[in-house]
DNA sequence: GCAGAACTACGAAGGAAGTCGTTGACGAGG
DNA sequence: CCTCGTCAACGACTTCCTTCGTAGTTCTGC
């Protein structure tokens, strides 16, 4: 009967962040796979890699399938769902929970491309209408 | 000469930012006042404020007036750099760079009022117009 | 002039995160 | 059958953050 979790998914740390990233784009990953994508110049260690996915397993952030000698690890966190989490935090602890103040000093300090403006333009008008409906 | 460090500020952690807030919101305040806005009900202890304060001190984020026995701190720091700062590390770490990826996922997740909205779209005309200028 | 209150300084404890070294198991090639 | 490379597991160490206790100093009221 295991603790498993009972818990909420907590929030990754910052390098279980960077392994995640490489599990959403790259699926299923072995040990060595993600140990090569991030630490090869960084020149950490392989084990560390490791212990992470282990840690990440026991927080229930990825999931593990151990049929083959090599585990295949896999995020068991939506992208969307963690950069939300993250997104709410700062809301939170930096912007006085204030989603649009984030907002405007996201669009005010960082350069977008008219691409992404016309993007962000195009989901305003969304949520005008809604709002109006 | 002082080592005062040459170094950039650095990002505030998690307690210090609490205190940045009652700073910003209150200009200068004795190491009384900040436990008191912050902690008087969370139970944590008045040597807990002076010691991140005297950190905080160390690392540059805030300036001391030693001049009465009760030092008065204030922020070194604005709140807008800061709020930017933590902002450019949340794309940088979760958003893969993408400032408009943020935007477009703060603007779907949390509700903005129609004032907000205003403000944004107002933003984004400027933005708009010093792009094509 | 003294006692007590308020203040700063400092070290230490406790926990979290990240890193590594070692150990023991497994499998393939000679 | 033995050896060597790869793998998972685990404990230990380091650093950083937060919290507190204690000690020493300064001010105030009596």
């Amino acid at each position: 009967m295991k603790a498993q979790h009972a818990q909420q998914v907590s929030r990754p740390t910052e390098a279980e962040l960077e392994i995640l990233h490489v599990l959403w784009a790259r699926g299923g990953c072995t040990v060595r796979e993600v140990h090569e994508a991030l630490h090869r110049d960084s020149g950490t260690g392989y084990t560390t890699a490791l212990k992470l996915l282990q840690i990440m397993h026991g927080k229930g952030l990825v999931v593990r399938d151990d049929s083959q000698r090599a585990h295949v690890f896999r995020a068991a966190v939506s992208k969307e769902k963690t950069q939300k989490r993250f997104l709410a935090d700062l809301v939170q602890r930096v912007f006085e929970g204030s989603p649009s103040q984030l907002v405007l000093q996201a669009l005010g300090s960082q350069r977008a491309s008219r691409e992404e403006l016309r993007e962000i333009r195009a989901l305003l008008n969304q949520l005008d209408k809604d709002e109006r409906s």
